[in-house]
DNA sequence: TTCGTCATGACAACGATTGTCAAATCAACG
DNA sequence: CGTTGATTTGACAATCGTTGTCATGACGAA
């Protein structure tokens, strides 16, 4: 049995904020808005509540061409993304026949402990 | 007109590792390679070589779960890969209907100048 | 061989992330 | 409520892959 994380200003802060983004937002972009808007949370901080979150599944991440680990609240669920990369504007995606056609793949090949990677990155509309 | 690379023992050293190795490989493992063959080349000079063979598209390049960026000698044309996550041993696969798809999602949504990462990774069988 | 470039490599610098640890804070308990 | 003790915080240092710097060396055209 682990132990409940204590309900922390700060944990709530980091949540709220995710609550708020619509696309991804890296772990500075959020301690950034964090300060922005006074409430203040230190970057370690918001560095280990993004891990606790991402390590329960309750945040998903993702990393952009730079290596920076991006984060965003999605839907529950195995799924994909459409990012655009100019704005963060994140579209959720599914795709049943890639999952299977990954996982044969894989399975002819004889690999166990498959995962794997899919997202598509673009311009939105509106960045465009 | 670009000017052609200069052809010199360092950038002929690290392709040639490169044609040797079946996997994917971090810089700094190319680097470590090279030192045990006696074939010294500097870490700095293995990163700029990489460099310009990815911009060249003469190699592959990857991130792993760490950020880490790998690389590694394909075949032309676009791919994806079945990579194993303990010997870097890879399987170039192609999947026509996944490229179809990815960009009709993208079109849907308005989404320009799209990219898109789609990477399997496993334990391979000798590695199980 | 000569010479102007380009490439190299030792080293410093960078940037995202993680580790450290004393001080602050939570929540259970009395 | 106040005590208490384990958890969490945050300023800061440390880590690690990678990139920048720049004096020195090597390539290759002439
Ligand atoms: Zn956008
Ligand atoms: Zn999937
Ligand atoms: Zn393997
Ligand atoms: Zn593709």
């Amino acid at each position: 049995m682990v132990e409940a994380p204590r309900n922390t200003r700060q944990r709530r802060a980091v949540v709220a904020i995710l609550e708020d983004l619509d696309g991804f937002a890296s772990a500075q972009e959020i301690h950034d808005i964090l300060k922005r808007r006074g409430e203040s949370v230190g970057l370690s901080t918001v560095y280990r509540s993004l891990q606790v979150l991402a390590d329960a599944a309750e945040v998903d991440a993702l990393r952009n061409d730079d290596g920076e680990v991006l984060y965003r609240q999605c839907s529950a669920g195995h799924h994909h993304h459409l990012v655009c990369r100019s704005c963060g504007r994140t579209v959720e995606i599914e795709g049943p026949s890639v999952e299977r056609w990954a996982d044969k793949i894989a399975d002819e090949n004889g690999f166990r402990d498959v995962a794997h990677t899919l997202e598509i990155f673009g311009t939105c509309s509106s960045c465009a």
